[in-house]
DNA sequence: CAAGCCATAAACCTA
DNA sequence: TTATGGCTTG
């Protein structure tokens, strides 16, 4: 009995095919990482071949820690030898060692987006580009397809053919990666772009990398995009052995570049690839996976499968409607704790999958109140917050002191008396004399312009000075202390002593907490290597699985995760899918959105609720949504309808059947009065002169109920705010 | 010349 | 509802 006899027998042909390319296309819960463990050990056990000639790629670096894991425990030895990581640390690995070929200096730092903001905005007003005709930020995204789909700034320039916007744009793509390579930096899409762009110029180098890999695989193959398949395909143009893996119904970044093309063409530019479909899925029951089957048959443009599972039929999915966000809320922590109080399940058992961000906020504060321990991944990243930013600029102007814009960042925090004016006439010194920002504050006294501006300036040069000679010999987490001390950064927020400041204060803590962690689990730590790791963290890597509580995030994030109790809420046409893909013209980009309500209903092992408001607060607005598109597609026999929460609560009212309410869900158009009409009558549950509590304003007294078209206008005499009118649906008044 | 205040615009998903 | 930018004041 060997370890490959657990398999099925698809399973164990992706296995055992070891040689040349191979496609496999494995749906949602059918295996692909145990497949792909089980092929590395395979590859090293049973073909002899060397962990250190195995390259693995993946998305997250979770995804990469957990693969890693999982092939320990399959081989014996050698494990730690296969490179597993994901495309960004593959690059910057390689990069580390041979971009002074394409003339970057080896510590190089790397931007997020918010460095790349700051840097466009620059370029902006250096080229004179109107910022409110052309948006940062839509240069920005135009820029970063170019860069996925591998175009230069040369050839984009090319592209433009007299298209004025687009020269503009092909304007600013040039100066940002003159001034990138300037401050001797890389952005996020660099990384890839310019490993490519290495293996092309050096012949050499390339050379040495496919004969290091000889076997290639990729996960989450179908969210590639050009200049990442450019990658795989240079190293793998020797040996041929490049195993990918995906799922063409779970391509869910084409707004990162992802190519599509690449998993449905991939047969083309590999004609001899065997395609291998893992159809079986272990994870969900039949009725979760009868559901999302149903849901992405309605996307024309996919390879043809169909999952099956031997697991059980389980329960109904459920489907709820409430009057607003607020009351969906409830519901979930509700369900949530509910089925933890009884024992169903533990919290981390559970999860909320929302399409955006901004949703989550309701959740918390309901979690927050109901002391249900939660953990939220994404939002603001823990690394864009400002506290940290500014003293990782600090670190990184040590680290690299060509880096423009952390210099610039930090220059005047805390306050030293250096405003706008000041760092233009150094700026514009530097750039007259072709040196670097940093270098240009060195010599700060010999810039004419300045004046008096130089004396303020020298300090902050000294303090520079004394931290970069003291990083010859201090640990990150000295000099990290050492900042914090002579800034008096923690200082300055404890003399605030705001919740806000006290905050900070708590995420400074956290970031030397994790230099020490960092330090300790290294055995040559280094400044540069803190930074690099910190610049390609991502929120879902942090998620540690152990500790019990409910996970939210969006339905990007929890792309490759599975949880036994799931919840989407939201689910309602404009926000899922969302509004902009309704009105576009392009109708692939409704089937993107599809693709994720498929990867949502997939997540789930179990149990599935999907929940949706009438009405919903969107940016200080009220909006009324239809249900989901989505929703429809289900197939309701496989639906517990369920009574929604409003109904729930006001007994006396006759309860409408499942099926009825749903045909009134599914009907319903964006918003229609008949149905307000019906909550009028059974909403009100108090009356003049009645004790009434107000969310916001607190205790008060009714005054007046006046009837006013499609809802009643509430007058009440609030203990504490005073006397305000409000309209009975929106105000949720409960009687005391 | 910098810091604070007020008006205004903008909102998806991300390594 | 929040972030940003312009404007005013010290």
């Amino acid at each position: 009995m060997s370890i490959y006899d657990t398999l099925n027998s698809q399973q164990q042909e992706a296995v055992f095919r070891t040689e040349g390319p191979v496609l496999i296309l494995a749906g949602a819960g059918s295996g692909k990482t145990r497949v792909l463990t089980h092929r590395i050990a395979y590859l090293i056990e049973e073909k002899g071949v060397n962990p250190w000639n195995i390259m693995a790629i993946t998305f997250t670096n979770k995804a990469a820690e957990e693969m890693r894991d999982r092939v320990d425990k399959l081989v014996g030895f050698g494990a730690e030898s296969v490179w597993v990581s994901t495309f960004h640390s593959s690059c910057v690995r390689i990069l580390r060692r041979y971009i002074d070929r394409l003339g970057y200096s080896n510590n190089f730092t790397i931007y997020d987006t918010d460095d790349q903001k700051t840097l466009m905005k620059d370029i902006c007003k250096r080229l004179n580009i109107d910022t409110k005709v052309y948006k940062e930020r839509a240069i920005m995204s135009a820029v970063s397809s170019a860069k996925d789909e591998l175009i230069s700034p040369e050839a984009y320039e090319l592209s433009t053919m007299g298209d004025f916007g687009k020269k503009k744009i092909a304007l600013a793509y040039k100066e940002y990666q003159k001034q990138l390579k300037k401050n001797n930096a890389l952005d996020f899409d660099d990384l890839i772009v310019k490993t490519v762009e290495l293996f092309q110029a050096c012949p050499d180098v390339l050379e040495s990398y496919q004969e290091r890999f000889r076997y290639l695989m990729v996960d989450e193959y179908q969210d590639t995009n050009t200049a990442q398949f450019k990658f795989v395909s240079l190293l793998a143009s020797k040996y041929q052995n490049l195993c990918v893996v995906g799922d063409d119904d779970q391509s869910i970044y084409k707004f990162r570049g992802a190519n599509i093309g690449n998993i449905l063409g991939y047969e083309k530019v590999f004609p001899n690839a065997k395609v291998i479909k893992l159809e079986q899925n272990y994870r969900s029951t039949q009725n979760i996976l009868n559901s999302a089957n149903e849901v992405i048959r309605n996307n024309l443009g996919r390879k043809s499968k169909t999952l099956w599972t031997d697991n059980e039929e389980g329960a109904l999915l459920h489907f709820r409607q409430f009057m607003n966000g607020f009351e969906e809320a409830e519901y979930i922590t509700g369900d949530i704790s509910q089925k933890v109080r009884e024992g169903e399940c533990s919290y981390k058992d559970c999860a909320i999958l929302y399409r955006t961000n901004a949703q989550s906020r309701l959740f918390e504060e309901k979690f927050l109140m109901s002391n249900i321990p939660y953990k939220m991944v994404g939002g603001v990243n823990f690394y864009a917050r400002k506290e940290i930013k500014d003293l990782l600029a600090y670190l990184k102007t040590v680290d690299n002191a060509r880096d423009d814009i952390a210099v610039r960042r930090i220059i005047n925090v805390p306050k030293r008396g250096i405003g706008l004016t000041t760092i233009t006439r150094v700026q514009d010194y530097a750039d007259a004399n072709g040196i670097s920002f940093y270098d240009a504050l060195r010599t700060a006294d010999e810039i004419p312009s300045l004046g008096r501006g130089a004396a303020k300036i020298r300090p902050f040069v000294t303090f520079i000075q004394s931290l970069r000679s003291k990083a010859e010999y201090l640990s990150v987490t000295e000099l990290l202390d050492d900042i914090i001390e002579e800034t008096g950064y923690v200082a300055d927020l404890k003399a605030e002593d705001t919740d806000e400041a006290n905050a900070r204060i708590e995420n400074i803590d956290e970031l030397i907490t994790k230099v020490v962690t960092y330090e300790e689990g290294t055995d040559t730590p280094s400044l540069g290597e803190f930074l690099e790791e910190v610049a390609l963290i991502a929120d879902i890597d942090t998620v540690d699985s152990n500790s019990d509580r409910v996970l939210m995030m969006t339905l990007h994030s929890a792309k490759g995760l599975e949880f036994p109790y799931v919840y989407m809420a939201g689910m309602e046409d404009g926000i899922f899918p969302s509004y902009m893909t309704i009105v576009a013209d392009d109708p692939t980009e409704i089937e993107e959105e599809r693709r994720l309500c498929y990867v949502g209903i997939t997540r789930a092992m179990k149990d599935l609720t999907l929940t949706c408001a009438q009405q919903r607060m969107i940016r200080g607005e009220t909006q009324y949504n239809k249900v989901s598109r989505f929703i429809r597609e289900i197939p309701r026999e496989l639906v517990d309808m369920g009574q929604s929460f409003q109904e729930r609560k006001v007994k006396d009212i006759p309860l409408p059947s499942g099926f009825q309410q749903m045909r009134q869900a599914f009907k319903s158009q964006a918003f229609q009065p008949r149905q307000f009409e019906v909550k009028k009558s059974e909403g009100l549950s108090y009356g003049v002169g009645d004790t009434v509590k107000h969310i916001k304003f607190g205790v008060g007294i009714v005054e007046n109920i006046a009837e006013g078209g499609k809802d009643y206008e509430v007058t009440v005499n609030f203990d504490k705010a005073g006397v305000k009118k409000m309209f009975a649906s929106f105000a949720k008044l409960k009687k005391i």
